[in-house]
DNA sequence: GTCTATAGGAAGATAGAC
DNA sequence: GTCTATCTTCCTATAGAC
């Protein structure tokens, strides 16, 4: 049962979204849930309180999702693809999270607190993508040759700077989910069932 | 000779650099720049303007330095990932515009002002890395069936990419070049001299 | 063009009742 | 735990002298 602390997580979340950490403002963000001012410095205790819990709260939902795309399951490397381009879809709870993510990630470059939250994320993320390679590997669907770290650690960041890209409008959805896709190609070989 | 206007972008590209376009104070660029705070806003109406023109200028002084690279001229593909590799270097310079520049694309996601600033130095950027990535396959360095527009596109985000990862402490600017170095030969195929 | 001094306002934070 | 009302701090921006 959501209580009231969730609730205005999860409005911090959708401010963050549409005005950045920078542009959250505590009584925008008390309209939003539909609480008092008040009530978020009695539970937060004040605003830097407030932003470093929602960032918390943001990279466990983060970490949680990525696991709904094992649902439809096809073969390791397409599991790996739909794992990256999970970030890269135009719908709300994507577009929230990873707009949210992005503004972790700028914050962090300014705040201590904020970057081992980011760090440990970042690493949980690359060692998933990184077992998805080595599976595709074993499935004799990748290049042998290709370090698995290296290659996630490679891929993650791609899709980070893909998303800010798109984020700040300098690209669609569309390309940047192709241009993601053709990095799988260059990274791990072309397919051998769909040669050229 | 640099006027005072050209001091405080300066010294505002420092303080951006430190604390972020979010905590730019005007007060704290007056000091940095050792003027009063009366001065910035007689030369660039309001906090606003200023942040623009700093864009602008960072934007400006990016589209320049990365010419320097072609200094110490090699063959194609070297120059290629010279001119990658120049903007993950651990120097004041490289450092203090990398970090503005990501600030100037986290700012754009909420600005729109920014938005075409920013959208016309990437399309500047991708063009000339996509310039280098046809030499190369001119030069024979380069696999043909690449794309070089798409080529560019990916190296060029995953720099931007990993730039974040290096600035939010999440990468060390040797494994971020390592990795970036990795990514070109993925995308060009290893070098004809360099088998293996 | 540049400064000192300060007005004015927005946003963070708290007191105290319920 | 939650609200209304209010205080206080900080920061942008301007007035006016030089």
């Amino acid at each position: 049962m959501a209580d009231r602390q969730v609730l205005i997580l999860e409005a911090a979340v959708r401010v963050i979204a549409r005005s950045g950490v920078r542009g959250l403002r505590v009584e925008e963000l008390a309209a939003e849930a539909d609480v008092s001012t008040a009530l978020i410095y009695y539970h937060f205790k004040d605003r830097a309180g407030l932003i470093r819990r929602t960032l918390d709260f943001i990279s466990a939902r983060a970490t949680g999702y990525t696991d709904e795309a094992h649902s439809s399951a096809q073969d390791p490397r397409a599991l790996l693809l739909q794992l990256l381009l999970g970030e890269l879809q135009d719908t709300a709870r994507v577009r929230e999270n990873s707009i949210a993510w992005g503004e972790l990630r700028a914050s962090a470059k300014f705040d201590d607190d904020l970057r081992e939250t980011l760090a440990r994320s970042t690493r949980t993320w690359c060692r998933d993508t990184a077992d998805s390679v080595a599976d595709a590997q074993a499935a004799g669907l990748a290049d042998l040759r290709a370090d698995p770290e290296d290659v996630a650690a490679r891929l993650t960041a791609l899709v980070e700077g893909l998303s800010e890209r798109w984020h700040s409008g300098s690209l669609t959805v569309e390309r940047a989910r192709a241009l993601l896709s053709g990095a799988v190609d260059a990274e791990l070989g072309r397919r051998p069932d769909e040669p050229v």
